[in-house]
DNA sequence: CTGAAAGCGCTTACAG
DNA sequence: CTGAAAGCGCTTACAG
């Protein structure tokens, strides 16, 4: 005996209403040519029924899962909320599912976490790479978000330019050496931001770059940056790469007496959940998540309606950059002329 | 013509070596009597022809889809990443995959989210309920994680003895009196938070709350908490009832130039991302995400195999509480007697 | 406009 | 130990 599924079919409809299988699969989805008295009839009575259509009966006929898949190189990264909610809401719009994959750890697990998804049948995914890797091939349709700089990417925020905007901004309030906060030094998105910043400095600024990966690997995790001494040392300006480095800048100097915007500025990138609550509110720069997911889930969904099933195709023909948005907060301000000359303990406790 | 996958299947194995579908899938599955040798070569075959089943087929079969759904009320929640992790690792040991589906929104949206999810024809599905939902029924078994005192829930974090560590935390430290901080008046799980902390007070000792989502309703969203007053009133620890609050305090305190721990102490709840990272670094109260995801997946699993394909039931048999451990840093500390005394402006700029 | 039939890939009782 | 057969629920070309 097959296990069957308590809820009504085709089969069951059609019976009760004297009409054949077919002619109730056409009305339903509206294929088929059924006069609309017919329609109407049928389409009541499955829904006074509760009549649910089987995906596994669908997925076996067509060879469509209806499910994307979603693989992040770390789920515990603070972007993830934002980009699972984006890639959610532009799925669901598109009338597919959104399962997730973890790619913890090295290569390998992402290349497993591809596997899996695969495995379940999905019609297509979205990968977020891992770091300095390359997805060159899965059994699906992939499409690629990671930055512009990435062969093979499908779409992505515009890194670089993010990074000028925040650039640009420091130099109309006056500041002139900058300190750029990096965590992940063979992240090409970090990269790409501090490159964008190192761009859009105008004559005469200065910009020196403080990778915390590099710092921690000698002092330990979460060992202080020792960003008191270097706002002494005249930095005006700290902008991190990520918004927990800015949380993490901000909260430093604060503790050491540095006022901030007074002082010194801070700003992060990604508008993270805590960076308009925080005090001061962090000046950042937001990626429109919704538009990235919107178009590598439109470009998945042209992909699969092309190509054969599980066929795996690299959706890639030409890269989207979505522009970044500077939001001013807070934490960024005039550049205080005194602040220059900050001698030892003078705002430090 | 029907579309099929570019991949093998059965059929082709059993052509290809001469045997019957029934045997290879007997051999696959190792469930049928296959002589050790068969099953030996077809599994090599398999291997070879790179061969991966189709769920599709399985699943219209068993009546089984092998996913698992997960609800939130919003995944914008930055317990999301902790939460979608844990799940996704259980799921996965146990051979499911995991669907998910924001409910963001009233309770309706939640509703339609379960409707979705039962749709993809899940096996049964996760759900972290909206605030004074509560969940009657759906298509599949569904394991419910929430707070002791939710009723018909499956498994949570004793929220109400994390409030008592803190609570005992702060006693032990001196403080007298203390200033919850909550943002949402109608969670359940903040409410019980809060009666923790409450009833583990010890005698001399006293504590108001501060509901920040009734403060915004007047004073517009981010408006300041002025803690700085409430230091000034004499409250010398801040015990937030999540670490976003804390986040939110801790930074308010030190832009109005009050050391944290020296002058007031900060607590939070849940150990999110950047609590270990700021600084101070915050004490927080941690729950065990890894045991919660794991005794929802093993109850549903337990059910899913019990019952009938998409049976609705509700597991619930008996609620599991599991203990939320105390995690010490450095926004915490021994109350310094003179803060008490704090005058306008004293610590304040 | 409507229906009979084939078949997607799998698993499972059952017969040999 | 091995295989023939039925059937899960659906969609789609085709015939009427």
């Amino acid at each position: 005996m097959a296990s069957s599924r308590p809820g009504p079919n085709l089969s069951r409809i059609a019976t009760s209403l004297g009409v054949s299988i077919a002619t109730v699969s056409n009305a339903l989805s509206g294929k088929g040519r059924v006069s609309d008295q017919l329609v109407e009839r049928i389409r009541e009575h499955a829904a006074e029924l509760g009549y649910v259509p089987s995906q596994a009966g669908r997925a076996l006929r067509t060879g469509r899962s209806g499910v994307l898949g979603l693989v992040l190189p770390d789920i515990a990264n603070p972007l993830f909320p934002k980009i699972a909610q984006a890639i959610e809401f532009a799925a669901s719009a598109a009338g597919y599912g959104v399962l997730i994959a973890d790619s913890r750890g090295d290569a390998a697990a992402q290349a497993e976490a591809i596997n899996r998804l695969v495995e379940r049948g999905v019609d297509g995914m979205v990968v977020i790479p891992r770091r300095a890797t390359r997805i060159t091939f899965a059994a699906c349709p992939v499409a690629v978000i990671d930055t512009p700089s990435t062969p093979g990417n499908t779409v992505s925020a515009d890194h670089w330019q993010g990074g000028r905007e925040i650039a640009l901004h420091l130099a109309d309030l006056g500041h002139q050496r900058i300190l750029i906060i990096g965590n992940n030094q063979e992240s090409s998105v970090q990269n790409d931001r501090a490159g964008g910043i190192r761009a859009g400095l105008r004559p005469g600024m200065q910009a020196e770059t403080l990778w915390i990966d590099k710092l921690e690997r000698d002092g330990g995790n979460g060992c202080p940056l020792g960003l008191a001494e270097r706002a002494r040392q005249g930095f005006t300006a700290f902008a991190a790469l990520s918004d927990l480095q800015a949380l993490r800048a901000l909260t430093e100097l604060q503790q050491a007496g540095i006022n901030v915007p007074a002082h010194v500025s801070v700003t992060g990138f990604d508008d993270l959940i805590w960076s308009p609550v925080v005090t001061p509110s962090l000046t950042t720069v937001r990626m429109d998540m919704d538009r990235i997911a919107g178009i590598a889930v439109s470009a998945l969904a042209d992909t699969i309606s092309k190509s054969r099933a599980r066929e795996g195709v690299l959706v890639t023909a030409e890269i989207e950059r979505v522009a970044m948005q500077l939001i001013v907060r807070q934490s960024s301000g005039p550049r205080e002329p005194g602040t220059k000359n900050l001698r030892d303990g003078e705002h430090v406790r």
